[in-house]
DNA sequence: ACATTTGTACGAAGATTATCGTAGAAAGTC
DNA sequence: GACTTTCTACGATAATCTTCGTACAAATGT
């Protein structure tokens, strides 16, 4: 298995929708990736594989060349980008603020009554936490 | 008041710090601006300028040139712009659901309890309004 | 009036991203 | 074994973003 070169960056546009893939996936040959990617985007093969490969040097992946078709699999979870992405959108565009983001959030798109419910059993379970 | 050329776009980085001393101070020239950002970040004033003048450009920003001193202001709202990158971050990192961002948000940051009471407020007045 | 300061305009270089073509190795086919 | 298909590697280009130097116009100071 290669280890990556660099550890960590935050993945680019076009990074994140190979790792959207590969989260769902979990652990893919290039050819799969780009199938799937290719079937809402219009893109080249090479494109695809030249990306996960400086994907890999970035360390957002990691890489099995054990086999002829390299098998790729994702280095940092969906939780951790995720949080990094959250974090700097706080700081970068409310303040700071956690709950503001969260009211925009909630102002912003449709949420469906069962969503909403989500939400206010994570909150209790939230609060009891916190006591 | 110049009309901006092409409109809108999303702002990048820098264009963000740019528009986050606008909306607060909400009108200003680019030495006021300049001075702003360069109080954390250490940057050239034509650097500052330029990247205005393209934001001019691009419709995020208008701009009065009666007098010498070009006078800034936001043409696009803070609000307008957290729910562009909101959309976005949902669509792209969360699957399409606004209540895992949610809940993501409450499990990334401190949330202080009165952020947290800030958050049950506007949930029971969002509840009520879709009644 | 002349020199200095204070502005804007503009071109251009450097960095980062995104995309692809071509080369060549390995595997599969007849 | 020769031909075709399937892969990866790599270089190169275009697009976008970031940054700044230089030029020049207007205002200000002496």
């Amino acid at each position: 298995m290669d280890t990556p070169a660099h550890n960590k960056q935050r993945p680019t546009e076009s990074e994140l929708e190979i790792l959207r893939i590969l989260w769902k996936l979990e652990s893919a040959t290039v050819k799969e990736v780009h199938e799937m990617l290719a079937a809402t985007k219009n893109t080249g093969y090479t494109t695809t594989l030249k990306t996960m490969q400086i994907m890999k040097d970035k360390g957002l992946l990691y890489r099995d060349t054990a086999s002829r078709q390299h098998i790729y699999k994702p280095a940092v979870t969906q939780e951790q980008t995720q949080k990094d992405f959250l974090g700097k959108m706080i700081d970068g565009l409310f303040s700071g603020s956690a709950s503001r983001l969260v009211i925009g959030a909630l102002n912003n798109k449709q949420i469906s009554p069962d969503e909403l419910q989500e939400i206010k059993d994570y909150l209790e379970q939230f609060e009891n936490k916190n006591k």
